[in-house]
DNA sequence: CTGAAAGCGCTAACAG
DNA sequence: CTGTTAGCGCTTTCAG
């Protein structure tokens, strides 16, 4: 042994050592001392010695002979997006406060993409699955969680599925947004989103328009491409809020469509709130920071983590573990960008 | 067999519906038929079974066997942040193109806990390691490189080691964005920064302080503490504008405390840029929305990624490589928040 | 050109 | 209470 080559010891060679078997080192290593009922002398010696050459197990042949590997899955639309990047913060703490580490990866709402991701997680090993799904990827999602995998959807799902997930309250939010531009005086309220099937862009569509209809007041919808550049929709942005000259108010149904958004209306040389009201999905610090600083709607994402990682640590410890369909209140935080009506110069 | 239960096979099942031995099978899988001289006829016959069958290789038994995962090990100080967001986003889209995938930890500046996530990629045998390093974890680092290890450090470097690097110019990006103000007229420019030994920021103050120091003007320099919160912090910049009466512009060293520096000013009931300019770190969407428009160092971020990707790989195929250390400029991008003092009212 | 076989380090069933 | 041992599925050396 060079000097340099600092051996790298297995259990074999600790039971060698110390003139006992693997097996009980195994099982002492695995805390399995007390059940199969070894002496404290030997767990003890084990365990001193252990210690002292700093062995470490090779987590590769644990994860080979085991299948399991403590590693979970996370696939978000995109990292960058501020929203899932903070969810992936509070995600990685609970996580490895159990003993799991974080493999992600961003589709882009890219379908594609999104499956051949699963078939990667599955090819891994992957214990456990966070997914913010794409449209097009529920049959796939569905024969996963068939075939046994722990798998927990975010922030859209799949209705009627069996699949477990942690959801905003899309519609109510929405509503309830919508509802307080009303309050506030606003008579023609735009709606700006992406043209997309998911659950809640349906729901969050769905919530505008109730609260339209309950007060009898007109639909100005717009609906963007997700794949579209940024100033492609703020340019699209532009000409909707422009060529609806009665607006008085806009929701943008996701957060980057609010920023995009802001774009757009310094670009039209409009201001906030005097034009035009704003409301914002997701309450990025951005919207808080911005003059005026914008009402939005906040996710409770400290609590969506907590309960996605205990859904699927319970999920992982029993199989068995059936329907977590969580659906949390979104907060509306009011700001300057939404005034009573009266006080607004036209 | 029963229906629900897909029989997975391994290598040793095709080998022997094939009749042939599982060596074959693997060579051939692993694209060292020619190599081999396989015959072709095998080749295509294990081929097309494979691909019928729709086989998958266990990658867990793999990388038992190699020892090599395919994983890359991502540490920054917080995915939560923008910046370390994005950047993951195209390390992530680079990495997967070459077939790696990515483990990602937040230390949040903390040593011990950097250490221990040295510690725990290294017990999971990633193949490389991406690390923004704390202050603590030089010997570590060294350590892990002097035994062999990729490691690649980003954000900022221990000078005169011998480990790897893809950091900003954080000299001259800094010295430009001071000069700049000088430029414009101010004369009293304040450095709000973090109480760090790290080299970034050790390198951003020496910029601001050569560029003042050039000019014979006087420095005005606030560090805060890393682990205050943000409302500390704002406090605390608040107290060193209205105590620093004659300063006139304000240089913040981190894009959070940019956006605590923006919510101070606002606190403090002061404007931009009429009584204060502001020149921030990193060229966040929030700056550029901000009203007015906050002249920004931004950093090239893409180039960073594509580089830190390449040596990374390219210590992964050759361990042989070495001195590979990059100094990337920043860019100032010069916006209102930062114009000719003579067009200010005080 | 192909096959046999030796492990990689660990777990756990089984045998004392 | 402890030891023996059979694999997990794959790679790769060595022998035909």
């Amino acid at each position: 042994m060079s000097i340099l080559k600092k051996k790298v010891l297995s259990i074999i060679d600790i039971a060698r050592q110390l003139g006992i078997s693997q097996s009980t080192v195994s099982f002492i290593l695995n805390g399995k001392a007390k059940e199969r009922r070894i002496s404290d002398a030997t767990t003890q010696r084990v365990l001193k010695f252990v210690e002292e050459v700093g062995y470490k197990p090779n987590l590769l042949a644990r994860s080979f002979r085991t299948g399991k590997t403590n590693i979970i899955g996370l696939m978000v639309e995109s990292i960058a997006n501020p929203f899932f990047a903070n969810l992936a913060r509070l995600i990685e703490e609970n996580a490895y406060k159990n003993g799991y580490k974080i493999l992600y990866c961003s589709t882009e709402n890219d379908s594609a993409k999104a499956r051949e991701l699963i078939h990667m997680f599955k090819d891994r090993h992957v214990d456990g699955y966070i997914i913010i799904p794409t449209e097009g990827i529920r049959d796939d999602v569905n024969k996963l969680a068939a075939g046994g995998a722990s798998v927990i959807l975010f922030d859209r799902c799949f209705e009627g599925d069996a699949i477990d997930y942690v959801v905003l309250d899309n519609f109510n939010s929405t509503y309830n947004a919508t509802k307080h531009l009303i309050d506030q005086g606003y008579k023609h309220i735009g709606f700006v989103s992406i043209s997309s099937l998911q659950s809640q862009m349906q729901q969050r569509l769905a919530g505008y328009e109730k609260a339209l209809d309950d007060h009898s007041l007109q639909h100005y919808v717009k609906e963007v491409g997700f794949y579209l550049d940024t100033n492609t929709v703020v340019d699209y942005i532009v000409d909707f809020i422009l060529r609806k000259k009665k607006l008085d108010a806009v929701i943008f149904a996701t957060n980057y469509l609010g920023v995009s958004g802001l774009k757009a209306i310094k670009k039209a040389g409009l201001s906030i709130p005097d034009n035009l009201a704003v409301v914002c999905y997701d309450d990025l610090e951005l919207f808080e920071l911005h003059t005026p600083r914008i009402t939005s709607i906040a996710q409770p994402i400290q609590e969506m983590s907590e309960q996605l990682i205990n859904i699927l640590l319970d999920k992982l410890a029993s199989k068995n573990s059936i329907n977590h369909k969580v659906t949390l209140p979104g907060k509306l935080i009011i700001r300057e960008s939404s005034p009573k009506i009266a006080r607004r110069k036209k």
